[in-house]
DNA sequence: GGCTCACAGTAAAACGTTTTAATGACTTTA
DNA sequence: TAAAGTCATTAAAACGTTTTACTGTGAGCC
């Protein structure tokens, strides 16, 4: 069987399938694309010829006629490299990967775009149909670019006032499940350390927490820190409160990097987890998983919501129209050893 | 000053620009891609016209007419989900995440495309002008259907008979590095947990080992596991081992996973790190930091890799000819808590 | 003054596909 | 049997750029 020679000569157009074919170019693309009904015996031959001569659909072609890039973005407002380090690349990537395999469902192909400096010229040399933003400011960069030149675009994170369409993690849910967890099992002085930034997660775990605390009659106690001390600023921190106020017998700390050092300040201080204080974190991450005793988290489900931002972006960018939000499916309890006896 | 109605209107094109600037559409083109002299005047006149009309150029129609698509993809075969789960995540996000910074710099957009099913019919549906292979294995199926359509590639991996320029990573180097330094610490009696899989890493690591207790005079004892079992498989392997030889005086555990079971297997039998037992790893993600204590391991400059990987592949579009192989940076040995005291 | 040369610009072709309007051929309906 | 409707197909237009070949124009050189 004689191989189209493919590096030489040009590649195969829709012409030269169609002249082998003997029929029309309208045709061959009719046949590619479903769109109309074709003969099958036409059919038939087409597809021999695509075979014979090696053909692939020149997709730039393809993509200025439909006005479709064949592929979507996913931004990062937030540099990769230096806010939250691995584990910031944890949570994101773990949305990318997922985005990219449903992307794919969708014939669509997915764009990783990194921050940038200047958003604005870049942006003008890459071509896509829709953009999904992880978690992004109220002031982020990209959302107005977007905008402004009507690409569609879809949200993951909190349901803020903001125009887009978006999947919708409800962070109150997450404080209030895993705060009620250690309530359940027995603690009642549980301090809440947390990112000392305005970012939307940290606002509502630290509401959630004064009300519970409130209704409870418990005492609060917000250690707050900046998110870029991490693992070793979280470690100083709980170890001066243990040192001025005791210790705890729950710690709830929503980010993993700080919940990895507040385990190690229990650790030296010879405090057993979770004998004698609970911990508990929210993203069930690498870090949480290797963590020992493992770290009690949330099952964010990170995997539908990449799915259902994908989906939710596909929609639209097909309707054209706007889409109404999607709430993330609810968090599961992933109760471990830092909070159960084992 | 009056904005562009952007949505109601179709966008403006070359040719609108051009009336508006009172040239013709070469000009603006040429203005444009600065491919050929163009009078600072018109210059002027075309770059406040595109102010104007917020021109934004069809990428799709220019992609057509360049032959480029602006994007590279970098393909991940393995399963990100099975094989190695979140620490190969981190792996070869790190990667990623480089690789589209260095990617934007060569106003490039990076398309992460994950295993598939079908990869034959879904390549036909995404454009792009090159493609990056992260340690592809022998038969990866990718590395056939982008050799047949005659898109340049590029290799991360080791240096083998691979036709494709690659960016190689010297697995065996890596070897000896963590081997002696264990050695140089006095480690006399050390285990190789390593994979059982034919990968180009585990013969490397294996091979050196060996031909390094020869030389030295100790005994090679190579624990071979599933990657599949992960953690648990080396946990309870290393303590079978133990249990039957005693206690060794160093670890070579070059996959992350399997560090993590072999930490947790020295825990709970009691024995010190690094006092009784030294314990190096290869990769230094978030597994091998968040270790107590942290663990041995080597700096790959992942994010050099992935820019030299991008590099070449930039150079080897361009230039349409072949290019050499370029060594991966050395890795760095990241002597840490694991094996050294204090 | 004739010759060439560089310069800045233009008109039109070309890229490969999809879509539109038109065309027969054949079937159904009146 | 004529009119109206399907059906599969086609020829040509259209998408928005870049590139090619060509055109004046004025400068420099002998």
């Amino acid at each position: 069987m004689a191989r189209a020679p493919d590096t030489l000569n040009k590649r195969a157009t829709v012409k030269d399938v169609a002249r082998v074919a003997g029929v029309s170019a309208g045709t061959v693309s009719n046949a590619l694309s479903g769109k109309r009904r074709v003969d099958s015996q036409t059919q038939a031959r087409i597809t021999a010829a695509i075979e014979q001569l090696g053909y692939v659909p020149n997709l730039a072609a393809r993509g200025m006629r439909t006005g479709r890039a064949g592929t979507i973005a996913i931004f990062s407002s937030m540099p990769i490299a230096v806010a939250g380090g691995q584990s910031r690349l944890g949570f994101l990537m773990e949305i990318a990967a997922s985005a990219a395999e449903s992307a794919m469902q969708n014939n669509l192909a997915l764009l990783l775009i990194p921050p940038i400096a200047d958003p604005a010229t870049a942006l003008g040399t890459i071509g896509f149909d829709g953009a999904i933003l992880v978690e992004p400011s109220a002031d982020d960069p990209y959302r107005a670019l977007l905008a402004a030149r009507g690409v569609p675009t879809v949200l993951i994170g909190p349901a803020a006032g903001m125009s887009d369409p978006s999947v919708t993690l409800d962070y109150r849910q997450m404080a209030t499940l895993l705060f009620d967890h250690l309530v359940e099992l027995g603690a009642r002085r549980i301090p809440l350390v947390i990112g000392q930034s305005a970012r939307a997660s940290n606002l509502a775990f630290r509401e959630v927490y004064r009300e519970r605390c409130a209704t409870l009659g418990l005492t609060p106690e917000i250690i707050a820190l900046p998110e870029a001390d991490g693992e070793i600023g979280a470690e100083r921190a709980i170890d001066a409160h243990i040192a001025n106020g005791g210790a705890p017998d729950g710690i709830l700390v929503p980010i993993d990097a700080m919940a990895t050092g507040v385990m190690s300040a229990l650790r030296t201080r010879g405090l057993s987890v979770p004998g004698a204080v609970k911990v508990a974190t929210r993203y069930d991450g690498l870090r949480a998983r290797s963590e020992t005793p493992p770290l009690t988290a949330l099952n964010l489900h990170l995997d539908e919501v990449a799915d259902l931002a994908t989906r939710l972006l596909v929609e639209r960018i097909e309707a054209g129209s706007d889409t109404s939000d999607v709430k993330a499916p609810d968090p599961e309890l992933l109760a471990r050893g830092s909070t159960l006896a084992g």
